[in-house]
DNA sequence: AATGAAATATACTCCCT
DNA sequence: AGGGAGTATATTTCATT
């Protein structure tokens, strides 16, 4: 699909703020409201846009860590893994990757009992491995417009 | 901080659709809009809401890639990389962690010559792992209220 | 594709409870 | 902490270019 340029402006202030108003978009990039609406539904439809999320923090929910756990899946327990693991809900994202590890996960966790516990239901899929992360150096940069 | 019932009503929503009206959001959960409105803008103000974020699908955008790219730095290298890594607008997503390496970042790339360039500047900050993001078995799935 | 105008819906401010 | 009223602003639809 092809962005043009204003897309990309409506874009760039989409993805640092979910909320503005089209009215207010219209105004920076000069046009008008309608307009910049038409535009965002059009690239709703195209799959430009897949949706609009809050960024919650999750010490302030009361999770106190989150972990990134990467899998090695054992010998044809990848695709039970896929399947079963949309139901834990501390998951936050999980991608399947190349390489030694099949599977990289971010995770959310209330305290160190529910990590250990969260493993375990793991053991019989794979191998685990898990990192603490201590802090977040970039959270949710925009998609630059072009190459950099 | 306490987050009532209430309000994890309201995250909910947002996580899903940050874009919903306080209107509608109201309507839901039975409180007016002036109420819904001075909900989140405390929990905006009290960091339990940390931004609103529009999800930019990365192939949509004209990146063929994306990989998660793990650093090892070297001695003395963590602090000048930490500084460094802000200059780079591909990189949507870094951690500092826990275990054998340091760093977890989550990058999109035009093509490989892109990604190619990308670790190269990377060498004299530490050993870097790649890993090729293949698929989204899960994006961005809203915390959870509770103990699941 | 975009504009302008009319109708509807929402947001914001203030006061009251 | 929330409701309601009044005003300002935004969204939506549609006709027009």
């Amino acid at each position: 699909m092809k962005v043009d340029k204003l897309n990309w402006e409506i874009l760039t202030m989409l993805q640092q703020n979910a909320r503005l108003s089209n009215a207010e978009i219209g105004r920076k990039v000069g046009l008008s409201s309608p307009a910049v609406a038409e535009r965002i539904k059009k690239m709703e439809d195209l799959g430009v846009i897949n949706g609009y999320r809050t960024d919650v923090s999750y010490t302030a929910a009361g999770y106190q860590l989150k972990a990134i756990i990467t899998v090695r899946a054992f010998m044809g327990k990848l695709k039970p893994f896929l399947e079963k693991i949309r139901e834990f809900r501390e998951v936050v994202n999980c991608y399947r990757i190349t390489g030694n590890e099949n599977i990289i996960m971010e995770v959310v966790f209330h305290d160190q009992k529910h990590l250990e516990g969260f493993i375990d239901k793991l053991i019989t899929y794979g191998e685990t491995r898990t990192h603490i992360v201590l802090s977040n150096v970039i959270s949710n940069a925009p998609i630059p417009s072009r190459s950099v």
